[in-house]
DNA sequence: GCCGTGTGGTTTCATTAGTAACCACTTTGC
DNA sequence: GCAAAGTGGTTACTAATGAAACCACACGGC
């Protein structure tokens, strides 16, 4: 469990207070702790993400989920009609993110061309977040780098048990929402 | 809300561009993926959890994790011998936070009086942090508050479910690890 | 119509986290 | 012993995150 980390030349009769507690692995509670072990875990898979997204294309997070939310609505769209958006609203409900997170984030996506605001016509409030060509082709290149990172990942893993993953997360996710508010 | 998202050169009669994405539940890829359902778990465990600590007994979780090492190294020491303690690299080793982090939390630790800094006769650079009397009453107040939440988090787990998940985080930390550094 | 209230969006501000520079001391090679 | 290089710790700076204030428009009642 632990050894003495000093190479110390000193050995007196009274105790030298001093501790090992070599990284990771084997010590105490905390890394038993599962919020600790979660959170380290969700730390490296977002920090290996961000890593690649930046390096390809120059995404943070925030944006790479903007990206991707307005993506996969694109992609369902008849591809000879007109392109569907959303508002920076829907944006936050999907992806669960600040409202204030999602407008940064569109911000710097139409000041590189990656998506335009259409003016709604519905509420003159708000506006409608619509994919350019270029943000679309841009999706097409990272859409695959993401489920191959994805796939990378879970390399290790058989498709049941990341299913079971899956679904552990979502109801860990619901359960604590679920305490969040006061119920038991 | 009729509108076509296209720029300028619109009109025509056409379909509206528009949007549902009603929160979380079923839309899109963004919600399958793992990463992303990884991330929203985690940060509101982590939301709920840091909640708890604030309210109760005004820490951050990096000033808990520091606390939770200490206090648990400083349990396995014999009631009536010197109090153990460990310097801040090894904090950094065993909290896997950074060596910034660890010495910002070790600081306001110090100044409400919950842990002291012993000189460290090994190493004139470092001192060996040492959890105060009232830290250590504080550490057996706040273990069994995180084990609580911790289980309420997962009242709805078997053992061996909970069991299966720390271990597929480990795994995959491990392997992520990996794949950071150029691993394939 | 005109108000009061509500909501999408934006800006501002305070906190936090992370990086890079820095100092003090230690260790190693000569 | 002394210079060079390395490491623990600290500080300064910069980017990222979140909360609160704010503006413009929408909607409901009158």
């Amino acid at each position: 469990m632990s050894q003495s980390p000093a190479p110390d030349t000193l050995t007196s009769s009274l105790a030298e207070p001093l501790i090992a507690a070599e990284d990771g692995a084997g010590m105490g509670q905390l890394s038993q702790f599962l919020p600790y072990q979660l959170s380290v875990a969700s730390n490296a898979v977002s920090a290996l993400i961000a890593e690649r997204y930046r390096k390809r294309f120059a995404l943070k997070i925030p944006e790479w989920r903007v990206m991707a939310v307005l993506g996969d609505l694109d992609a369902a769209a008849p591809e000879d009609g007109p392109r569907p958006g959303m508002t920076q609203r829907a944006l936050t409900d999907a992806t669960l993110m600040d409202k204030v997170a999602v407008n940064r984030a569109c911000k710097v996506l139409e000041e590189r061309g990656l998506i335009a605001r259409a003016p709604n016509a519905a509420d003159g409030r708000s506006h409608i977040m619509v994919l350019s060509e270029e943000g679309r082709a841009i999706h097409r290149e990272v859409l695959p780098l993401a489920l191959a990172t994805e796939r990378e990942m879970f390399a290790g893993f058989s498709p049941s048990e990341e299913q079971r993953l899956r679904a552990m997360l979502e109801r860990l996710r619901s359960r604590v929402d679920e305490l969040a508010q006061g119920g038991s």
